[in-house]
DNA sequence: TTGAAAGCGCTAACAC
DNA sequence: GTGTTAGCGCTTTCAA
């Protein structure tokens, strides 16, 4: 591997020289400047950006601690940060922390010593007092999805609670009466604010609930799936759902097809988040549309924003709108919209 | 932030014995440790891994670049990297080349001389011989999901000849006559390998096949519904169709239903893939389930490996095989397990 | 317009 | 068992 120090001796010059072409950083006399681009050439050589990084204290890169990166929600979000940083010019290293404390205290640990420019995080549930050090630091850290109360850091979220109570009462006005809901994660700020916001709708509509109606999914299909079986050996199981993400819609759709498919008729399964299942087998007529992608990037863009200008960030929260999007009326419902009905099943081979 | 040095002085020690008390790399007598040990503590010190690195030639830190990050393929692959990394104490920063040669380049660029230990690439389609340069420095570099012949690198990919195959076989095997195939990106070994395995199905059987039969998806979901808007429109259309990836069945399946809901259940769309939607709504007895995950683990294994014995890596290919999996027969299905009908649509608010 | 050299924070070879 | 110090490869101040 060529060095700075390498190119200067065969240009015939000293390594100052050398940077300072490469970096523009000092005028430098043309012929002098051709033939350290001729040795870079010949050469082919290319900063060590470790050393750079040593002496500049700062790497260009940003490091992403998220908690479960199976979820096609966090690798929106993912996608999302990714790309903003690639038009910063910052690189993400992106980490699992698989809702585990100890893997995102870990993985926090390590990037910072890592010298990270910055560091987004869709914090675990627990106490994450780890990080005060860090920030009494100055490491600047700015939370994503989900927030904290108990330490100061900037957060970008949803608005949950607005969204979930806005999808609620959209039910509600449109007749539904006997409501379920299935959470997400317990003990993290969206499923509880999503919860607050479905309970607020019932309230205001003076709806009647029950804590049967409450089916913990805990993010993952199965528990979608358990409150679909769960659903399905009810008498009187609620005309619609409130699944709170993607999965859990898919999961309670494939629950009733296995024990009670006649429901998938008779229940109304929305939530947070476009099931691609939702969408094409019609088992809800809206849903809601987080805005995944402006998570990531306003995360992002507040978080290259404050490394940029050198500023502290400061821990306030940014709320992102959900909005309710109406899935297209199939092109061979009745004009009315309702009770459409499609075949579906197995071709015959 | 404190350094070594301040350690140091605060212990009344020197930097070596800091060094090594915690790096465990000589002996230190206990006393001695045991004040260097409270001086880290005091001064809550975290070594400085750029200029470690910039010492040991070693990040500890590899690259992943995939060509669309969008994709849940890739995302899995990455989820899948990113774990294996983690068990082995490495860090991988994630770049999205987006199907752009110029952007996989400046990515393999910027990543090189951030001086990572290894890149792992899913390269696009084109020249890959600005890899060359790199390669014979010593670069380690594996390829995933996707071959190249142009460039000698090692390369973890599915079977995709042999499971599209197996797969087309079945189909024929269970009746299908008239089998259409929506294709991936083109000029990519998956693309082309799947669809020499369907050709070859095709020969195999003897089954008749034209050109008005293939279908270019091109690997996003509109080029699924594309396909099913022309399939809608098709007098005669085939009674099977294979989807190169799971985006391309739910297009399909999306674009029959805007369409002809009725071929829904004429047509088994089936592919590269579990797709939920699929699963759900039966339109299928069986899909592939490409090895993702183990592609992603393999190819960080090969790579690691590699860095850790010092080891070049040898340019082969590593085939993953992708089985067929049958969805489980519906409850309600009928006792031969053909031919079953759910009604599916809107629930009555 | 250019160069010499210090120094970023760490490790390890060499000395004691 | 411990310390001194060179050096990883770069940038940048200071001096010419």
């Amino acid at each position: 591997m060529p060095r700075a120090r390498d190119v200067a001796a065969r240009a015939g010059v000293s390594t100052a020289t050398v940077s300072h072409v490469l970096n523009g950083t000092r005028r430098v006399e043309g012929e002098t400047r051709e033939r350290v681009l001729a040795a870079v050439q010949a050469l082919d050589y290319r900063p060590n950006m470790v050393a750079r990084s040593l002496r500049a204290k700062s790497t260009r890169t940003i490091g992403l601690v998220v908690s479960k990166l199976e979820l096609p929600y966090y690798t929106e979000i993912a996608a999302a940060v990714e790309g903003t940083a690639w038009r910063r010019g910052y690189n993400v290293v992106l980490c699992n922390s698989d809702e585990s404390l100890e893997k995102e205290m870990l993985y926090a640990d390590v990037l910072l010593a890592k010298q990270v420019d910055g560091l987004i995080v869709a914090p675990v549930r627990g106490d994450h007092s780890y990080l005060r050090p860090h920030l009494e630091r100055g490491a600047r850290i700015v939370f994503v999805n989900r927030y904290l109360d108990d330490v100061a850091v900037p957060a970008v979220v949803c608005d949950d609670e607005g969204a979930t109570f806005r999808l609620t009462s959209r039910l509600l006005g449109d007749g539904h009466r006997r409501l379920g809901a299935v959470l997400g994660l317990s003990g993290v700020s969206t499923t509880e604010r999503r919860l607050a916001g479905f309970r607020r709708a019932l309230r205001e509509f003076d709806a009647p609930t029950a804590e049967p109606w409450l089916f913990p999914g805990d993010a993952r299909r199965d528990g979608g799936i358990a409150a679909g079986h769960a659903l399905a050996a009810m008498d009187d199981p609620p005309t619609a759902i409130v699944a709170f993400n993607t999965l859990l819609v898919d999961g309670v759709l494939l629950g009733l097809l296995e024990r009670a498919p006649h429901l998938l008729t008779r229940i109304e399964v929305t939530g947070f988040g476009i099931s691609p299942v939702a969408r094409i087998c019609r088992t809800a007529r809206y849903t809601l549309d987080p805005p995944t992608r402006e998570l990531g990037e306003v995360a992002a863009t507040r978080l290259l924003d404050a490394i940029e200008t050198n500023q502290p960030l400061t821990p306030d929260r940014v709320l992102l709108r959900s909005e309710i999007v109406d899935f297209d009326p199939p092109p061979d419902g009745r004009p009315d919209g309702r009770s459409h009905l499609i075949a579906l099943g197995r071709p015959r081979g």
